[in-house]
DNA sequence: CCTGTGTCACAAAAAATTCACAAAACCGTC
DNA sequence: GACGGTTTTGTGAATTTTTTGTGACACAGG
């Protein structure tokens, strides 16, 4: 279900802070300090994306996507490359690794993250979600629109952005906190009440045609999508 | 319920911050500014993990972790450490004194953050746990639903709670006061009696639908999670 | 001038705590 | 064992506290 990122460096404070951003963003994560052991874990079980630092110790970054380039049944297995700034990728793209994109450190997690969706979106098109479907609810995050029960549902850009977040997790009860972390971003200063207050604009606008209410609230915990109402 | 972070730093306005930006992240924030008072509070209360600066007037930092790491019962917990930028963290690392993960001054708040949920998950895995499960009762901790021989069972947050407590120690026995420190909170002050009516509302919500009572009183002792009735 | 947002104050709902009394289990003794 | 006397637990209801729902409002940006 989920799609997994392989990431293949030694730094391990960068590892650390990849995982969590890549998990934030319901990516599987698997990780190794050295190419010896990525190319095992590539052959071991299904990996759809590999993260490769270009400087590794032993193996280097270009031999590992070479010899994965070399086997048929690695050979479209999308890989994004970590290059330090000095490195020029001008230079590392003439190179003809095959890797499909570059990231330069330092590097926005939420930048890296949206190269993958698009690496991924063109080799697997399927793992790149553009419709999410719940119960009788429909989004098109391409178009921004919204259905219920086949009728058009107008949100504001939050209330989408939060019903965006319980479709990619249905079921899942988050506290005020954590969905204003992952709904308005880290770092924003909010009222955990200004929560209430968008689930009640993003109900009223769900519920407006269609009686049942789809969200959960979890007394002294937070809010779930959930259809089944107990 | 929400993991315990302990704070060592005598930096007040650093202890600020760390306080709020943990608590925005549902961590419960316990502080003092000396390693003294550190080692008692890690005694007298459940401390999930320590952030412990390495410059600590009285008792160092790498003091504080070292008796840690002495004793039996805190030897696993979880140390961060907290270092100037001048102190080369290579140097400190070098020292072993044990911690778990480093973070150099100064630091991103959400670095630090994703530090601790790495450590966290490394080292506490039950604390990610998702489902528990004993005899035919299953609760779901992401969606907050509990279910009982299948059917579904609503309980409100205290009761969840207590259940919850004691599917992670299916079969011993606690007291009141036990149930109260670790259910309600150290440091809350209620009638030992009251638990009785939180268990009573426990038991007539797992009993509805199933008649057998898996809640068993011990006498003069407390209450425990036990299927099997003697 | 709209639209969308974040806050606030107050109403409403749900849950927690306490209390008083009933019921049950225990204890020592006959 | 049966029997009071005691201690401990079960229970229902009243009361208090906490949490959530909601409408109104001010304000920023197009």
């Amino acid at each position: 279900m989920k799609p997994v990122v392989l990431i293949v460096e030694d730094e391990t404070a960068l590892v650390e802070l990849l995982r969590y951003n890549l998990e934030r963003h319901d990516f599987e994560v698997v990780s190794t300090p050295n190419g010896e052991e990525a190319l095992m874990i590539v052959e071991e079980r299904p990996v759809d994306l590999l993260l490769l630092d270009w400087m590794l110790p032993g193996l280097s970054g270009i031999e590992v996507c070479r010899q994965l380039r070399r086997k048929p049944e690695t050979r479209k297995l999308p890989i994004i490359m970590i290059t330090a700034r000095g490195e020029g990728t001008d230079r590392i793209r003439g190179l003809d690794t095959g890797a499909d994109d570059y990231v330069t450190k330092p590097f926005a997690p939420e930048e890296l993250v949206a190269r993958i969706r698009a690496v991924l979106r063109r080799a697997r098109p399927a793992l790149a979600e553009e419709q999410l479907t719940y119960d009788d609810i429909e989004m098109n995050l391409l178009e921004y629109k919204v259905l219920r029960g086949g009728r058009s549902v107008s949100l504001g850009p939050t209330e989408f952005r939060l019903l965006r977040h319980f479709m990619e997790h249905p079921g899942r009860v988050f506290s005020r906190n954590q969905l204003i972390d992952s709904v308005w971003g880290h770092g924003i200063f909010i009222d955990a009440r200004t929560v209430d207050v968008h689930i009640r604009r993003l109900r009223k606008a769900l519920n407006e045609n269609s009686g049942r209410d789809v969200i959960r609230t979890v007394r002294s915990a937070g809010y779930a999508l959930d259809a089944k109402a107990p």
